[in-house]
DNA sequence: AATTCGTGGTG
DNA sequence: TCACCAAGAAT
């Protein structure tokens, strides 16, 4: 398979050079390898790192943080993005208080039973905090593959059940060596082996790669894009921003102030900073039924509740 | 299987 | 500048 194990060797040499010092790597709670692995789905390194501190510091355990409130935890989550993230690691902490006598459960069947843990992250904490040998697929593991073994540019649009038999055929037996291998395609996927401008040169299997051998083909087929401006996403980003800086319930009508003075004289009585964040969600200019459908699916997501008095992040 | 769900850095 | 992209999950 592949050159033996000499892309094996490779691979984790280069690893143990060049491997980035990540605080959730090596002695790191099965809690906290947890938390960074939600963190971590589809939001990059730098920007998961302090926040990821800040939380380890505030709640060590699964029952401290399970006792947390959820508005509480959306506000830690700041703008990590895809805030439902925060209220998944939530459920999953009560659900470890409640069914694992406050411990993380250390099998992959368990942790998949887990709110927000879906294939990937069951199989990165079984791996990473429990030493287990599982075969562990992410987006750059996909993408290592991809040029390494198959010689494309990219890997498929959505996984496959190929590329799924391809990365446990690639696995070590042994499960120190899997769990390093593991980590070690990952890093090589987002130090080295990138999805833009590839830094082939310092690749230690450059050698070996069938994509190289090919002449680097191009992708074979468009990466469809993440449409932005404009989305009820952008809006409910904006909205939450709101609720995340007020300490009191904001009332809808100024949410929906387009009017200068509603939005400059009624926030005083909140702190500055949900001035600003207004602003920044009238500059968007929604339009009355895009406002409604996102502030609807923030209520029906549990990240905001709406009294009397206005709209909350939850207790 | 195709959509939806945030945010900010970057080539 | 602006489209692309990031340790995906749920439906």
């Amino acid at each position: 398979m592949l050159g033996g194990v000499a892309v094996h060797q490779q691979v984790r040499a280069w690893f143990r050079e060049s491997a980035r010092d990540l605080p959730w790597r090596g002695g790191c709670s099965a809690w906290g390898v947890l938390v960074s692995e939600i963190m971590l789905q589809q939001t990059p390194v730098v920007r998961v790192q302090p926040v990821w501190e800040q939380w380890m510091s505030r709640w060590p355990t699964p029952a401290s943080f399970a006792a947390e409130s959820q508005g509480e935890i959306l506000r830690a989550w700041g703008r990590l993005g895809y805030p439902r993230r925060a209220l998944r690691v939530h459920a999953a902490a009560a659900m470890i208080v409640e069914q694992h006598d406050g411990e993380v459960p250390d099998t992959f069947e368990a942790l998949l039973t887990l709110p927000g843990i879906g294939t990937y992250t069951a199989a990165a904490v079984a791996a990473f905090a429990f030493g287990r040998r599982e075969t562990v697929v992410d987006t750059n593991i996909r993408r290592v593959h991809a040029r390494l073994v198959i010689g494309q540019a990219l890997p498929a649009p959505t996984l496959t059940a190929a590329e799924m038999k391809l990365a446990a055929d690639l696995l070590p037996h042994d499960p120190a060596e899997s769990v390093e291998w593991n980590a070690a395609v990952m890093e090589l996927g987002a130090l080295v082996c990138t999805a833009r401008s590839p830094k082939c040169g310092l690749c230690p299997v450059r050698t070996e790669c069938a994509w190289i051998a090919a002449g680097q083909p191009e992708p074979t087929y468009m990466p469809k894009g993440q449409p932005w401006a404009g989305t009820d996403r952008q809006v409910r980003g904006a909205v939450m921003a709101v609720l995340r800086a007020a300490d009191a319930p904001i009332h809808a009508d100024l949410l929906w102030a387009s009017d200068t003075e509603l939005a400059t004289t009624a926030p005083l009585a909140h702190p500055a900073e949900v001035a600003t964040a207004l602003g920044k969600l009238h500059d968007l200019n929604t339009q009355a039924p895009q406002l409604e459908r996102a502030l609807a699916g923030l209520l029906a997501d549990g990240l905001a509740q709406l009294s009397d008095d206005g709209y909350h992040l939850p207790h």
